[in-house]
DNA sequence: CCTATTTCAGGACAACTGAAATTG
DNA sequence: CCAATTTCAGTTGTCCTGAAATAG
């Protein structure tokens, strides 16, 4: 069973009130489900949210050494390089040696990356609707507000991540 | 790094806008810190948070069967197997046949249990107040209101998990 | 000597699939 | 014959640790 998927159950199949309220579990399992939406459907078009955050990220704020790619997508600097590879593999970025500092890859967005890069855009705005449905434009943005408070609060503070 | 621990990075570190409003990744983000957050907190107590759940279920709906368990708690049957596991090493619950359908066990919280849920109980309403402590009591139910909606809007569409 | 970067090997855990054995 | 339950074996993805090789 996938979480949260409970139709056509039985009141005593339900899951306790006392467990329903938990904010961390809902966010777990808000999260999950958002998660699954967007992995479905970004590969429609062969991509993953991965794939997205870094060439995003190259795309705004220029070419960047792996390292800051990590810091600027929030991708393990370990699971980065797979990442990077399998970008390079599909001509959407270029990996070269940064001249002045030689233990740098500076990575590089191509044309064929921001093409890609416009089609995940436009799948990712829609897999957003399809999120938030149940919600009015105002609660979207009281959501995403209070959201960008709590990751900025724990952020700084560095005691989760 | 851990996701969202961006502290002391100059700009050209930082995540781009464009990233940071995305309600999916916020959602996926703030999950991870509240997640990180319990499990490190019930550890304290030598607990997990699908050993809450179970007992949770357990005392406030009764002895079950371990699919009405999986369907109540959420954890998936394959890996409900081992949380009872060792929950009953522990002695906090019983595993006994079932004598009118001897496919099933009937799990039953025991005293050892209750005692320990009510440890977790308590650990938990704190750990709530750690994750939530940059909202007021009026954004936090709001939130939960947000995301109690969310949730029981995908699974009732059963879209995802 | 210490630090930063890239890369790899691998662990812990969650979510999930598929199937076997048993029973209804 | 089909369906439900328990259990196991195993896959995938994410987050994370540790360390080696190279360079500043």
């Amino acid at each position: 069973m996938a979480i949260g998927d409970m139709r056509h159950l039985g009141d005593d199949q339900a899951t306790p009130a006392r467990l329903r309220r938990i904010p961390s579990r809902l966010l777990s399992i808000a999260a999950a489900q958002a998660d699954r939406l967007v992995t479905t459907g970004l590969a429609e078009a062969e991509g993953r949210k991965w794939h997205y955050a870094a060439l995003t990220a190259l795309q705004d704020s220029g070419p960047a050494s792996q390292a800051t790619l990590s810091r600027r997508t929030g991708i393990y600097r370990s699971d980065l390089v797979a990442v990077i590879n399998e970008l390079a593999e599909r001509g959407q970025v270029e990996r070269a040696p940064d001249e002045t500092d030689r233990r740098r890859n500076v990575i590089t967005i191509t044309q064929e990356g921001r093409k890609q890069l416009d089609r995940l855009d436009a799948l990712l705005s829609t897999l957003q609707d399809q999120l938030l449905a149940p919600l009015t434009v105002a609660e979207r943005e009281q959501l995403v507000e209070l959201l960008g408070r709590l990751v900025e609060h724990h952020a700084r503070a560095g005691d989760a991540s």
